[in-house]
DNA sequence: TAAGATTGAGCAGTCAATCTTA
DNA sequence: TAAGATTGACTGCTCAATCTTA
């Protein structure tokens, strides 16, 4: 348990565990970089961040995406992305048709007018993660981009493993 | 555009970024470790992550905090704050009351109760982290640690120079 | 006036229940 | 029966407006 923290006074040293501080860093990091770029989405935009990630989603399959398809790939529940779409279809950037060969499944395309919308707010976007991670090396980038990776198959092992 | 490496076509190449692909996986690494948190505080002990960042952040300050301090200490809302500690209030956990020195503060206290069940919830969560980062080497998380250092500092001096 | 806290409206997210089609 | 989607109830979050005390 306690690790090679600093402190250890006693038995448990609960929140002096490196993994701990490791953990709250990460997630500090991440919150930190989504806020500023939500922020940002809604000032210069009027944008939201989810309805952003629907967009981005789209975007890359031409053909669309059932709502189950979007739900996995954005690591969200279902009931959520027939929300979301929803409202991007009332607002015409995204339409939502049922499936020739399966009518319970319903697919969402990205209209014109949504895909020239995404291309704007992709451009902002891309802008604001260069600035956020310029105080890092090229080098930097590369060694946290190997290190998250290793630590992606931490996880999935821990997850086979433990119960769930 | 096509997100997992390769291609880089044209000029601009928005979804190739190497920083996209970096913040990418940082935010898909957070989102999976605190989904699975998340998941084991609600079906093991019925609890929620932002009731137990609170106590969490309670229990370090036995004399307790004002609201704008855990609002501060948390990074959320002064409101949320407020919702988050009158429930925990309604369960015994917390305690609320008028500062004597100024009357406007409110200042939340654990109470006994509220510690114990904290230290329970604290033991486990401290174990799935554990968990989680399994797989990495120390030597890989003390890495980790100091880029995610050097991430936060870029972040910070992004801001500064951007307007906001 | 302003600072701390609370309230209310609205978006995002989850889950469980339901509806529709396979 | 089951699979895909939708709906409804609920938590968590933000913001703007308000209330109270300085």
């Amino acid at each position: 348990m306690g690790s090679s923290g600093i402190r250890e006074k006693h038995d448990g040293a609960l929140e002096g565990s490196a993994n701990l501080r490791l953990w709250l860093r990460l997630l500090s990091c991440t919150i930190t970089i989504e806020k500023r770029v939500k922020r940002r989405l809604a000032d210069q935009f009027g944008a939201t961040l989810p309805r952003f990630d629907v967009l981005a989603a789209l975007e890359r399959k031409p053909d669309g995406m059932t709502m189950g398809e979007l739900s996995r790939s954005l690591l969200v529940s279902n009931g959520n992305v027939t929300a979301l779409v929803q409202t991007l279809a009332a607002d015409d950037y995204v339409t939502l048709s049922p499936s020739p060969d399966d009518r319970r499944v319903s697919r969402a395309r990205l209209t014109r007018r949504g895909s020239a919308y995404f291309a704007e707010l992709a451009k902002a976007h891309h802008g604001w993660i260069d600035e956020l991670f310029a105080g890092l090396s090229p080098a930097e980038r590369g060694h946290l981009h190997n290190l998250l990776g290793a630590l992606k198959v931490s996880i999935a092992e821990a997850q086979g493993e433990g119960e769930r």
